[in-house]
DNA sequence: GCTAAATGGAACGGTTGCGTAACGAACGTG
DNA sequence: CACGTTCGTTACGCAACCGTTCCATTTAGC
């Protein structure tokens, strides 16, 4: 990876992505809830509803309603920790690997197109 | 500049700067809001609402509340446009600007720290 | 066992965003 | 100088999000 990002470039990068996320149809999603997204995604297991609120510096029920509706959506999934049953584990779904592919497929294009 | 950005390193520049916009105290803007916010700043002027629903595939009320809430965070202003006094014509502010530049920082920041 | 701590969630009231529909002001054209 | 068109906004009902507070369940420590 080689990345060497001017300040307008940068910005460029974001608007084009954020403009390709508002075209598609699927609802939107806030900024707390991508990242939550991300963060299941990317950060080794397991995740908590209290790990992530630590992790973004939120409330518990920020990531509560947040699972809620990505749960809906189908991105993400809880199960109850049967070792400490007092803990939830947010789940990856192929649904969510799929949406986060595209998104990543979204950023390699619009960068590609401003090199 | 010079962009190379692999599928799993895409979504970790993403995931790290959403981590960094929702860690400032800041309220967080919208997906739309973030779009318009860059498409004024970025892209060539004038900006009018029904130019700014096109662009972005929304409904004029949308970008009106957009610019209602963005306008009391003195992100952006409007004008009328004397020419054609339907028109609107929205404007940068100097709060929009440094707003962008610390995104643009955050942006770089972290591309710099994921190489 | 019994109490204290920890976890995730529910409840509440308030704010903001949404889509649809309607509106007033300004313009252009006959 | 009417009349339709264009522009941005407002109104409405609805859904989602927010922070705070409280609660049920589960665990851990004495």
């Amino acid at each position: 990876m080689s990345v060497d990002l001017r300040a307008e470039e940068a910005l460029k990068l974001w608007q084009a992505v954020s403009m390709g996320l508002v075209h598609d149809d699927k609802p939107d999603l806030t900024l707390r809830q991508m990242t939550i997204l991300l963060t299941v995604y990317l950060e080794p297991p397991p995740h908590t509803v209290r790990g992530l609120a630590a992790r973004l510096h939120v409330t518990k029920p920020v990531i509560t309603r947040a699972l809620d509706t990505m749960g809906r959506m189908r991105l993400i999934k809880r199960r109850r920790d049967e070792a400490d049953r007092r803990n939830v584990v947010i789940q990856r779904t192929l649904e969510g690997s799929l949406f986060l592919e595209h998104v990543g497929d979204l950023i390699r294009l619009k960068a590609r197109e401003l090199i």
